[in-house]
DNA sequence: ACCCAGGGTCATA
DNA sequence: TATGACCATGGG
C-alpha cells in the first residue's frame, strides 16, 4: 500500500514537472562543494559561489586546501554562512587528502563506510553525506530534507519517530534499491517543495493538492 | 520590514 | 535524545 502511494506520487510529479536532471555539477568534486554551500541556501547563491571558485582556479581539493580561509570565505560570500562554510569546505579538502585527492578511490569504499567516513567531515551531516552518496557516488540511498518532511507529511505518510533515518526507511524500505529512481524522486520533491506555498498546512494548488489531489488527506 | 532557503555544529538539559 | 542559538546573504 504504501509502495502504490509513493510510486503514485513519484509519477505524478514526474509527469507534471518532468525530469530535473540532477545533481546540477560538472564532476563529484564540484558536486561535493556544491552539497555543502547549498545548505540552507538558494541554488542560486551557490551557482555564483561555484562559478567564483571556478573562475578563481579553486575548485579542486588541492586550491581549496593552498587557499587562506578567508580569501575562500570571499569567494562563497554569495552563498551565506561564508565563514561557516569555508571553514566546512577546508575540512572536505583535507578529508580528500586521504585518497589522494582521487575520487575514485573515495568511491571504492562501501556504501554504509564511506556514509560514516562522510559524516566523520566537519560540515557533513546525514543529508549532505546522502546526497554525495546518491548524486556523485551513484549508490542507491534516498536524500532526506525538509521538504519531504513536509510532503510526506502532506500526504498522511509521516513516520512515527521523525527523525531522519525513519523518513528514510519509508523509501527504502518501500522502494526498489534503484539510484536513478531515489536520484528523481529526491529532485523531483525538491521541485514540488519550491513551489508549494509553506505558509498553509494544506497547499490547494500544486499538483498533489487541491482539485487535482487523489491522495488520501490527513483528515 | 519580514520570512526563509536543496543544513550542520555546538552547548545545554 | 532533543531542543535552541548560531551561522549570513539574497530573493520573495
Amino acid at each position: 500500500m504504501i509502495r502504490e502511494k509513493l510510486l503514485n506520487i513519484y509519477h505524478r510529479l514526474l509527469d507534471h514537472y518532468g525530469p530535473q536532471h540532477w545533481w546540477p555539477a560538472k564532476g563529484p568534486f564540484e558536486m561535493m562543494v556544491g552539497a555543502v554551500l547549498t545548505q540552507s541556501t538558494t541554488w542560486t547563491s551557490v551557482e555564483k559561489a561555484i562559478d567564483g571558485l571556478r573562475t578563481a582556479g579553486a575548485l579542486s581539493p588541492e586550491a581549496l586546501r593552498q587557499l587562506p580561509e578567508s580569501e575562500l570565505a570571499n569567494l562563497i560570500f554569495s552563498s551565506g554562512y561564508y565563514n561557516a562554510k569555508a571553514r566546512k569546505l577546508k575540512a572536505l579538502a583535507y578529508y580528500l587528502v586521504e585518497y589522494q585527492d582521487d575520487l575514485d578511490r573515495m568511491f571504492a569504499v562501501d556504501t554504509g563506510r564511506l556514509r560514516r567516513k562522510l559524516l566523520g567531515v566537519h560540515g557533513i551531516g546525514e543529508e549532505t553525506a546522502d546526497s554525495i552518496l546518491l548524486y556523485a557516488a551513484k549508490r542507491p540511498v534516498f536524500v532526506i530534507d525538509a521538504y519531504t518532511r513536509r510532503i510526506i507529511g502532506r500526504v498522511g505518510l509521516a513516520p512515527e519517530k521523525g527523525r531522519y533515518a525513519d523518513y528514510q526507511h519509508l523509501f527504502m524500505d518501500n522502494l526498489p534499491a534503484d539510484s536513478d529512481l531515489y536520484n528523481e524522486y529526491h529532485a523531483l520533491l525538491v521541485c514540488l517543495g519550491k513551489n508549494i506555498c509553506r505558509s498553509r498546512p494544506l497547499c490547494q494548488q500544486c499538483c498533489l493538492c487541491g482539485d487535482a489531489c487523489h491522495f488520501d488527506r490527513p483528515n
